[in-house]
DNA sequence: CATGAATGAGGCTTCATTCAT
DNA sequence: GATGAATGAAGCCTCATTCAT
């Protein structure tokens, strides 16, 4: 696969200036997610940011209009290759079973070390993913924001599961919801089982997570 | 039930001096969820309480040493009283089942409008809790904060819940997973049904959530 | 008139905390005429104001939210000063000819020396009105600063010399703009005198305006 | 008069390179007209004027070194035109004070709608010098503006209706005073009409304001 | 105990401009 | 000749907090 260019395409309104077009707008993403990571989407300032890209804040205000424009950014990138992972596990395989079991994993187990695109840290992404991006809906303006598609790539990938879902038992009430909760709760658990231990069960078993989120959607559609 | 005063007692770590024991304070506790219902978390500062209250922002201090020590407490305050619900609602029912049953029920439905205690209005501080509770945990001080007991009454509701799972099927796993992936998810569905709703279902019928959450859980443990 | 105590009281909504009511007030009020007059209201900042005081730009927020207020605060005053000029001038006088000469006078004849309150140059703060007041009120925000009564003390000051004018001629047609032409027009001739000289006709005699507006007046209504 | 070529030569201080060379300057000329109009010069930008016209500040900066010469340039623009209107109202009338009346009509009525030259919209552009035109002389850089020759053409203007005056009254002492009353005035009193209307007497009578000043000015030399 | 006064630090953003291509 | 990229400086404002009374 190493010949094989994959390229994310992020929608233009999330963007003043497309980062992808130059080296310092590579910088900023490749930099944000290391700083967001480090302090929390809270602390995190371009100016700090700036510091850090031995350039000055106006620079970056260049391709991002603010900070929060910046982590739907973000949010939108993992999704989307959440999506073209989703697609490439599932491809060719006929069991729609099959192909949900390999989209639950996806969405619940760790992200694998080796798949890097270019100069975005997955790893550490998804990590912010998990902490931060409930931040990147979760605030006054979800409504103005969501009529602007700033949170299509989330919502296609919930819809391209629901799909399988609905492909297994077709009049299935709850498609949306059921893999809604589970991507959301992964994120929720990861977070509990460092930070808040009690509210999960994840010291029993390494495996946990994608165990307890497989076997909760199996059970509820069979 | 007239005569039957419930108090809620929250630890000391989460506050100053005690707001019950001033008008003050009461006014404190009570306007700071109006205020934070209407313009958010992020936007809620002691300078905007300060002049709803008619009060400087240093008397506020007076009572909570910041803005997210009182969101704390306010959560505290929140499942403390869902605790105390909790038990109301089981206590002298033998059936495990039963009681798991309106558990989740006090766990996913909305909050009825009559149980008001004194000058806490419950239905906007379950919305606050839906929509902002997340940043009382969601910090990079979650370990510091843990320490201290900030998240005691919570785990209080989630250990209980998960003690009725146990009764029921006493070599299951998940227990606590389970339970806490029902309530963050129960918040985060009541959002998406307001603002993404293609992440969830509830178009389709009025009292999806609740019914959802008690089919997931029913399946799982059955 | 030693003894004689004279309050020009400043309608609250144009501050944020009385300047009357500290020291840093009234020294912000004294120093940012010093300040407007020297660089120009446009040069003008709360932060260069602030190290004339040695206070913090945060102190002046205290008492006006931006330089904007400030500056309609500044014309408030002068023309509830002058109003008090105008009828202290024109008080006991029959002749409505003769208050109607006296009070062009006060609106044209440059500032006496001798007549100060409290901590505000009046020599100053009448060359910041010749030079910036028009910036108070030509903004794209003049009819909602309207609305608030930012101007309430211009309009006065014109409504009674029309009033004296509409006296002598009951049935004339156009005293608000005879009166504004003659305030604004020696606003400018002043400005035009010191910059624009080939606008004027001020080099050929020392008191060519108050005499101009003067003549100007009393032909008209004549 | 349709092959009658109107040409108005701004002088070159006004600007870098000349805007009439180039489609692209034609258009900044024009569309800052728009833009000055619609926003006002405070939140006037070169930034803003690019977007608009699709392409970067730096261009812009070809033609005018900054946002005031460009100001500058219109209201000199305006005042040329304004001198052609008079010249070609008063050429061949015998009558000096015919010729005045024709002059004050020109300086004080509103704009006719089918006098357009070339790419500027005369009427917008009225009225940016109705508004903002103030700004362009009443800065702390008038006289170094005046010695450039920012201002000839204004000047101009009031020269020549001023040398209309001495021709009828020899001895006037302030015919340059009362010309310059009668346009900042009218500029004024239009302002008020729309925006502070207890200033003005514009509501009465439709045509008010030229005809104050007509009276004004006749009743002052008579 | 409650309050009024004051403040330092820093966030967010825009400006006006330059430079290399 | 036009443009795209980048930038330093500064503006405006709010926060969270302290201190003296």
């Amino acid at each position: 696969m190493k010949n094989l260019q994959i390229h994310i395409d992020i929608s233009p309104e999330l963007y003043t200036k497309n980062p992808d077009t130059s080296e310092l707008g590579q910088r900023i993403v490749s930099k944000s997610i290391e700083l967001i990571h480090e302090i929390g989407f809270e602390a995190f300032t371009f100016k700090k940011l700036g510091v850090l890209l031995n350039s000055p804040e106006s620079s970056i205000y260049r391709y991002f209009c603010n900070k929060h424009v910046l982590l739907v950014y973000l949010t939108s990138w993992y999704w989307l290759w959440i999506e073209y992972r989703l697609v490439f596990a599932t491809t060719n395989i006929d069991s729609a079973k099959e192909r949900l079991t390999r989209a639950i994993d996806i969405l619940t187990e760790p992200i694998p070390m080796d798949n890097s695109i270019s100069h975005i840290n997955e790893i550490l992404l998804s990590e912010i993913i998990i902490s931060e991006s409930i931040k990147a809906y979760h605030t006054k303006n979800v409504d103005s924001d969501n009529k602007l598609g700033y949170f299509k790539s989330y919502k296609s990938v919930v819809q391209r599961v629901s799909n399988i879902i609905l492909e297994i038992v077709p009049d299935f009430q709850f498609p949306h919801m059921l893999v809604s909760t589970v991507i959301e709760g992964t994120h929720q658990q990861k977070f509990f089982a460092d930070h808040l231990p009690s509210l999960t069960d994840t010291i029993k078993e390494k495996n946990a997570i994608p165990k307890f989120y497989r076997e909760l959607v199996l059970n509820f559609i069979k």
